[in-house]
DNA sequence: ACTAGTCCCGAAAACGTTTTCGTGTTGAAA
DNA sequence: TTTCAACACGAAAACGTTTTCGGGACTAGT
């Protein structure tokens, strides 16, 4: 069990200064090719490697950015990180990934804990909690101190960075549309409380396809769902209680359910009513019948996330620059499966 | 923007010494209650944080580990990482997320990108391509090194270390026992090539539980995939070829494909054809029929196996002690679901 | 008045790098 | 012989901490 080798004990050994050590390593023109040549066997002999945090306290930068997210068990952020990392990792990059849990103590414990030298940027998506409180001083603290955030899919408006997001209530609107033109009229809509940012746009590009169609919105049709426990029984209710010819659900969960609630109350899907998901995950493509849905490309979305972070990270090298805030908007596709006629 | 405060700064601005201004932020006796007060208000104001990289590089400890894992997307990967986070979190540690993406070369950069000074220890599930090459000395170096490594789920026996698991062989026994007692005796193995370890321990306890009970072992039951895209010509072979009365497929992908093949060659799953999968994960709580399934409680290794390195971290504090390696064998459990009749 | 002890505080080393600047040696030109 | 580059290398500062050690100032005890 040796110990790493540092410049100076190859000093040492090789009754040269540490400086000279580290010039012949890389390989400055001050050194003769002799030592050069003697303190690169060396070093190889003994497998130097430079001591990552040592640079990082002399370059004054972490070559690593965090990604904060609310859960990781959800197949969009773990294509999200997986974006992410494969970007970051082609620039030299490594990635701390924090799980806020949906709390919006553990998001501040994890930036403030973080913020201090260990973390070039954060790249994150708000917590649910967050969202409800509308308090983001841990996010404008950071940014002050001049750390580059990107915010991506749960963003908001009140904080002034770069964002990477999908266009919810078009994409909601698309999907609510698909249904429309295959003749339905009676769609219902599962979606979460109005506070979650993307439910809300979904809300909304619901209601505006319904209304570019003259088809009047029905609010005993719509059900909010908070509680992500245990909601069998208010869709059960949305499903008998109308004789749906479609459903609009804003998450592949929402989706999954409504099928089994469905299928479980005697109806079929797609032949007696249609089912459009949100969010391309592995429910989606494996569930039975698949599932018709929007796709929002996480992969995509990291990628696009960390290529803006890295990019802010290696400008502001330079002397300072025109700050300039931008919001990309990942395209969305809608995957047609088994579940819609 | 202003830049984050350093201890030189607050004792310019206080017209003390560096020295004053640490010891009486770390409220040290030997300042006078004056002085200590005086910075600690200043401290406050100011938002003081220590800086991180400079205390790692003090301590020699970066109060990070960083997991290794082959895919992010696999949900049983996710769980591991979500219980290695909140045990790390818990003991103060950061987490750094890798992805080997199955391939040695970027498990080997990966490490030993990491292993100079960044991280304190690693925890990391082998990616297919070095578990088939066998080559390990990128782990057996780290391990020199000092570093401790403690390996979960796809492990091998070339390596000394911690270790955490689940008995697969085992718990592949049960389930196909589960089989067995309910009467059938034509029962299927879907499961991978031999070189990915676990595949291989799976497909030895249906060979074994076949075996204790009189069963011939039918190699035209077993077909051992490779390729994980396109497969469900083969699965369709099995099941038409033989009367099959069961299947059990060592991970989720496998046994919910076994079902789409089976309902659409006009199985039904489980009165035709009963099914058994490996891993509860999002599709077979979701899949319709839901999946019958070895459940491996991947938070709970990804706790044990993070609570293991840490401890292998503070007890290094102290001298130098017997070194011990512990292998774990985390429960697995039988959840019956509908896949099964 | 001298010593001993207490109380506060600062200097400096250490962690492992990189880089600037200074300096001693050599050889050649004047 | 003197002067000046060119060359090869070392000292030291810097990044931001923590901690050991030493010492000055004051108080109290003989």
């Amino acid at each position: 069990m040796r110990r790493k080798v540092t410049l100076k004990q190859i000093a040492k050994e090789l009754d040269v200064s540490i400086s000279t050590v580290s010039k012949s390593l890389r390989n400055s023109l001050e050194i003769s090719e002799d030592t050069r040549q003697k303190v690169q066997a060396f070093a190889k002999l003994y497998n130097y490697k430079p001591n990552n945090i040592a640079l990082s306290l002399k370059n004054r930068k972490s070559k690593t950015i965090c990604i904060i997210i609310p859960e990781i068990i959800h197949h969009f952020f773990a294509t999200v990180i997986s974006g992410v990392e494969h970007i970051a990792n082609a620039s030299g990059y490594n990635v701390i990934v924090c799980l806020s849990d949906e709390s919006f103590d553990k998001e501040v414990i994890n930036m403030e804990m973080l913020a201090n030298g260990s973390i070039d940027g954060f790249i994150m998506s708000l917590s649910k909690e967050t969202q409800q409180k509308r308090d983001f001083h841990h996010i404008t603290e950071v940014i002050n101190q001049g750390m580059p955030v990107v915010m991506f899919d749960r963003v908001t408006n009140d904080i002034l960075c770069d964002k990477v997001i999908i266009d919810d209530n078009l994409a909601a609107f698309n999907a609510t549309q698909y249904l429309i033109d295959k003749g339905f009229k009676k769609i219902g809509l599962i979606t979460t409380v109005d506070y979650v940012s993307v439910g809300k746009l979904r809300t909304e590009g619901y209601c505006s396809a319904l209304a570019s169609n003259d088809i009047k919105i029905n609010e005993n049709l719509i059900i909010k769902i908070e509680d992500t426990d245990n909601f069998d029984g208010q869709i059960e209710t949305l499903i008998q209680k109308n004789e749906l010819e479609a459903i609009f659900a804003v998450n592949e969960i929402f989706a999954v359910t409504a099928i089994k609630v469905a299928t479980r109350l005697g109806k079929n899907v797609p032949n007696d009513i249609s089912i459009i998901g949100f969010t391309d995950g592995i429910i989606s493509k494996y569930s039975s019948p698949s599932i018709t849905t929007v796709s929002q490309n996480g992969v995509k979305m990291g990628e696009k996330a960390a290529k803006m972070l890295i990019d802010k990270l290696e400008i502001n090298e330079d002397e300072d620059y025109e700050e300039q805030y931008k919001t990309e908007v990942i395209e969305t596709d809608l995957v047609e499966r088994e579940s819609t006629f």
